[in-house]
DNA sequence: TCTGGGGTCCTAGGACCC
DNA sequence: TCTGGGGTCCTAGGACCC
């Protein structure tokens, strides 16, 4: 009988930035967003402080200082390094999985498992000893019953970090669907969990046992495969290869609101270098993009521009300088002189792999120019080697819309010259 | 002073076709 | 009194995920 396994990294961030830093074992650590603006991971004593999920850090500095909670700026290098580590053990313990996110992976056991809950014990206590991470595992007969079986692995004490809900007769399982609400099922977001409040849908169980039609018409199909999954019944395959990506958008909030056009530019500069680079490591092209930039909403008292604009290739391609050019002219559109812009970003659109894309009807038919993709593979070259500060457009190089990244901790695992340092 | 950055899928409704 | 009946395609917006 097949058999699903969650596996997630207990506060993924946090726990990663607390493996390299033993002296806050048992203390409070959290990491905040780009731009130091807000929470996004909390480790268990740092909840137990009641710290929330999304609040702006600037506003729980109070309980930080007080409690002496450790926090740091996101590294996401560090924590997609610790995620590759992560899930390539994972990979070695199941007949097949699929990366879920960077902090979860799907496991499947097409012929179930005898002892799946020592079977789970063996991946904790393995994932702990090569990387040093925490993780939760939880056993379901559907992704969406292994990610619940996930959630009664890390919240029940009696779990101890392994659930299997398949052992459970059906006494026993209608109980603990019951006691759950329905916002703990993987799919029903807070819209979805009001709503079905309003028609007396509160517990998993009841979510599980409602009328599959009226679920259907009033929620969409998607909400209906959920409640079939909850009842057994598999609705969501396993994804082994991740498909490539149909968008790409890189952006990011500035440090200090930015006025001048060319210091916009120069971000939006390197965003597109971002995203094209993202755009061929997956060997895809773009037909066109949006540009956006903002001014900061949370200054009602300032007067607000929120602008984007679409701008359209005559053809498809992975062409970094191409698409900057045309970029930057839709950016010079769009800029309004005298707003405060805290934020730009760009999109790239009609994603498409580089092997068959359409051609323009009236362009002559130019498959690719080699001189700029050999120039487009020596810059991914350098940058995959040297870093990516290390090489540049000439139009990235303004200053002025940096982010705020205060309490950045080393990228321990990736450069040589921030190693852990070992005194013996 | 200070509020992230990515993604996906689905649906409803309008434009347009014959 | 009764005012066709099917389609497709596109887009915006809403919901969800991490």
């Amino acid at each position: 009988m097949l058999l699903w396994a969650l596996a997630d990294v207990n506060s993924m961030y946090a726990s990663c930035e607390q493996v390299f830093r033993p002296d806050l074992r048992g203390k409070p650590v959290i990491v905040a967003s780009n731009n130091d603006g807000s929470i996004i991971a909390r480790n268990k004593e740092a909840k137990l402080l009641g710290i929330k999920m999304g609040a702006p850090l600037h506003q729980c500095m109070d309980v930080i200082r007080q409690n002496r909670v450790a926090v740091f700026s996101s590294q996401y290098t560090l924590y997609g390094d610790m995620s590759n580590r992560v899930m390539t053990l994972l990979a070695d313990m199941a007949p097949a999985h699929e990366v879920y996110s960077i902090d979860e992976a799907f496991l499947l056991y097409p012929n179930g498992l005898h002892q799946a809950e020592s079977h789970g014990r063996a991946i904790v206590e393995r994932i702990k000893r090569c990387t040093g991470l925490g993780i939760g595992v939880g056993f379901g007969p559907t992704k969406t019953l292994a990610k619940l079986a996930n959630h009664i692995a890390k919240t029940s004490p009696s779990a101890k970090g392994v659930f299997d809900i398949s052992v459970l007769n059906q006494l026993e399982l209608d109980a603990l669907l019951e006691s759950l609400p329905i916002s703990e099922v993987w799919g029903v977001g807070r819209r979805h969990a009001e709503r079905l409040g309003l028609l007396g849908i509160q517990s998993v169980k009841q979510l599980r046992d409602a009328d599959i039609d009226q679920i259907k018409t009033q929620f969409g199909s998607v909400l209906c495969r959920t409640v079939l999954e909850l009842r057994g019944i598999v609705c969501f395959p396993l994804e082994e290869n991740a498909p490539d990506k149909q968008q790409i958008m890189c952006s990011r909030s500035f440090a200090h609101e930015v006025s001048d056009l060319d210091v916009l530019g120069s971000a939006i500069s390197h965003h597109v270098c971002r995203a094209m680079q993202k755009l061929r490591s997956q060997q895809s092209v773009t037909n066109g993009f949006t540009i956006m930039i903002r001014t900061n909403p949370f200054k009602p008292e300032l007067i607000q521009h929120y602008g984007s604009m679409t701008g359209m290739l005559s053809r498809a391609t992975d062409d970094t300088l191409v698409v900057q050019r045309l970029a930057l002219q839709v950016l010079a559109k769009l800029y309004r002189k005298g707003y405060r812009y805290k934020k730009a970003g760009v999109m790239l659109l009609e994603v498409q792999p580089k092997s068959f894309h359409q051609h323009d009807l009236f362009e002559p038919i130019q498959l690719s120019n080699p001189r700029r993709d050999a120039l487009m593979q020596s810059m991914d070259k350098i940058a995959h080697r040297f870093g990516r500060e290390k090489i540049k457009l000439a139009s990235e190089l303004y200053k002025g819309w940096e982010m705020r990244r205060e309490r950045l901790s080393p990228r321990y695992t990736t450069r040589w010259n921030e190693l852990p340092k070992v005194t013996c």
